[in-house]
Order: C-alpha cells, then structure tokens, then sequence
DNA sequence: GAGGTGACTGCGA
DNA sequence: CTCGCAGCCACCT
C-alpha cells in the first residue's frame, strides 16, 4: 500500500544495494522520481538507523563518492570500516573507483 | 497552520 | 582549483 513514506522507499533500495557496491544520493532519488529532491534521501538516511531490518547506509555517499553521513553512524570511522568490510576501499573518507563500483538502481534494477 | 532544518546537487564567480 | 548561492520536499517543533 501506499502506506509506505519517503523513507521506507528509499530504505528498500538501499538495502538493494549489492555488496561491494555503492550509490549516491541522486541515483536514489531519480529511481524514486525525485530526482530534484536529493535532500530527501539523506534525509531518510538519518532514520535509516531506526528502520527494521537495518538499511546499509555505508554504501550510499555523495555525488563525489564523498562519506558525507559518516558522522550519522555514530563514529565517524564506522562507515569507513563498514565499507572496507564489504572490500570498498576508502581514501581520505572518499570511496575509491567510486565511478567504478557505483550500482544505478535506474539501470541496474530496470532489467 | 507556519517556520526551520537538512547524510544533496548543479551552476556561477 | 575553491567558495557560495539557490532549489528541492518531508519531518520536527
């Protein structure tokens, strides 16, 4: 139903996410057709901790690759070490071939 | 009901 | 190269 907030579409892509792989903001938001509303998937982001199950917010950054939300995870480290987990390689708080591991749910999710 | 805020993005100087 | 401004929309007080 349509029930389901801004929030929980965004949670739903996140957690689509493939390991390995990141995304941006604007990736979510244009899937969701709010492209112009890049602002509202970050800001689900801020509650993405409270959602069930946990959406893996590590692996959605900025246009740049950017961990612009890793002071949102509680340590600024976590959302580093999380990614490195995944073997994303992080540099300067910046995801590394980000262009090259960035997962488009636009196309990856259109097939 | 109205105002303020924000894990973004794009463009201009 | 860096810095600043405007647009966007849902949630909170």
């Amino acid at each position: 139903m349509e029930a389901a907030t801004f929030y929980d579409q965004v949670y739903q892509v996140v957690r689509l996410i493939p390991k390995g792989r990141v995304t941006s903001y604007g990736a979510i938001a244009a899937y969701l057709g709010t492209k112009g509303s890049s602002r509202m998937v970050g800001y689900a982001m801020n509650a993405a901790h409270t959602a069930s199950p946990p959406v893996p917010a590590q692996r959605v950054v900025n246009r740049n690759g950017l961990l612009t939300g890793k002071f949102h995870f509680g340590s600024p480290d976590l959302m580093q070490q999380l990614l490195e987990n995944e073997g994303i390689k992080v540099e300067n708080d910046k995801v590394v071939a980000f262009k090259t591991l960035f997962w488009n749910p636009s196309i990856e999710l259109e097939l």
